[in-house]
DNA sequence: AATCTGTCTATTGTCGATAAAAGACAAAAG
DNA sequence: CTTTTGTCTTTTATCGACAATAGACAGATT
């Protein structure tokens, strides 16, 4: 095969879920918009609703016949990315698998592992080693450099300077920029969670992305936004891999964000530097703990 | 053709080097080490030099039989690996070239200007996506962000914070650190370009570059050393396209990297912080000349 | 005993081919 | 005259194949 028809797949699950809640289709463009995909993806999810009975379509009429059932959707595994397959693959092979720092890649080996062509093996590793964590040896293999202690206090030293600058720049948008909404929005978010911590703390990894990427944004810098990419994919498998105190460690992050989210409202350069510090001290600390 | 044999050409042209200067010679694998290639590619050397009456060789026997002359070299054309031919080609396009900021970037229109396959321009392009000039939609084209002020400001801007860590880190590396002896090294070859400006003042470029980046090392962080990568291509390219002023520019420059040079072998932090400044503040305006 | 060479295998870099997806354009519908 | 649809072309994502290169191992040489 040539290429997976994952666009297709998913974006007909998405179609799905619109059309539990409507009576009838928007045109071909709107319906394209709304699910970002061509309108040759569009015609496609259309001649299958219709093949499977939940749509009758000629021209502009295209009237739903039947709510979608499970059996309607495809399976989750089907609609990932072929680089989202490839990326958990090898996070896992490297995070929770015993990776030693060294260790040799073999492309081939990965692709046949995983059940796919090489090429795509390869420009994953191309797009992942800007993370830090693999370097290649030109017209010979690649090296795993590991989740390191080193890697982490590396990495940290940059995130600290990029987000100390990025809170103090967020001090200084406009009343009016979209991002001080933003920012109450997942302050709300904050406080929904806290007020359920018991069963709603494993959702704090999410929301710790997003406001973490709202500040960074504020540097307009398009190089600290790129960076934050390494952060979120090193602390979203953290997340995922190491789950030991999970519950008080989430608790303490919220409270520190709101501190911080405090802070920037004020817009004092010396409050926001003071919430800042303390909260990266602690979330460095967690990273290192999980290392050892 | 499934791959170009430039790693052969290029150390075949390298051992015809080696061979001006002795009657014999070494063994294999010591060969390979001075080279840098496997044995598989030293042997083809051998084979070849043989063929063109250079050498005669039997097992560990290999006897010069002549000097080489200027027609037993491959051209340079065809030692150059096919990344770095991309590159150029396509620097040249985007910087030289009127290339609007917007732009689509056509990953088979590229590779049929160059004369190679869709995969190397793939690879490259997502390769050159981390320097920021450029952006993927996913499923559809490349954009090119484009060579424009915003850049250059974002880039100095990341680049003056990681050169200040540096330049500090620096003072604080032990007196036995090699990078000491580099420095002497580099200033040696300052003060010898400055005695010639006339002439050499071209040879800035790489010294930029060489003298930077043993600053950016002292960082002992992948994250800042990496990064100057960006800094490198753009001032590189930059150095090939805007030759105006350029033996007044160097001058200054070379002038100010001295006095940053006995800066750092001060060791006191304000002399260095001052003098980096100093140098970064005529860098980043020298950059933004060249856009407007 | 250490290193070198001969030989063989494994892996990378690059290509062209092909299905999926995007997108262009004109005719049709409002 | 604007938007939608039908149709067609172009481009991307992915694959498998193959030459260049790296690398492993055993026997030969010093």
């Amino acid at each position: 095969m040539a290429k997976q028809n994952t666009v297709f797949k998913d974006a007909f699950n998405r179609c799905l879920k619109v059309l539990e809640q409507t009576a009838s289709l928007p045109s071909e463009p709107e319906l394209g918009a709304t699910l970002s995909v061509s309108r040759t993806t569009v015609r496609a999810i259309l001649t299958r609703l219709e093949e499977v009975g939940l749509l009758a379509w000629e021209k502009r009429r295209k009237i739903v016949l039947r709510k979608p059932v499970a059996a309607d959707y495809f399976p989750t595994e089907e609609t990932d990315s072929l680089s989202e397959i490839i990326e958990r693959s090898f996070m896992r092979r490297i995070l929770a698998g015993g990776a030693e720092p060294g260790m040799q890649i073999n492309e081939l080996e990965l692709a046949r592992e995983i059940g796919i062509g090489t090429t795509s093996v390869r420009e994953f590793l191309i797009r992942f080693s800007r993370f830090g964590l693999i370097e290649k040896r030109p017209n010979s293999h690649w090296v795993l450099k590991g989740f390191t202690r080193d890697f982490a206090l590396e990495l940290t030293e940059v995130r600290e300077m990029f987000e100390l600058r990025s809170a103090a720049a967020f001090a200084h948008l406009p009343g009016e920029h979209p991002a001080w909404q933003e920012l109450d929005a997942i302050e709300a978010v904050h406080h929904a969670i806290l007020a359920d911590i018991e069963n709603r703390y494993l959702d704090f990894s999410e929301l710790d992305e997003r406001f973490h990427l709202l500040v960074h944004r504020a540097s307009k810098n398009r190089f600290v936004v790129d960076f934050y990419d390494v952060i979120a994919i090193v602390f979203h498998y953290h997340y995922q891999w190491n789950k030991t105190n999970a519950r008080e460690r989430n608790a303490r992050a919220l409270e520190e964000h709101l501190a911080y989210i405090s802070a920037l409202r004020s817009r004092d350069p010396s409050r926001i530097e003071h919430a800042c510090r303390q909260h990266l001290k602690s979330a460095r600390e967690t990273l290192l703990q999980s290392i050892n």
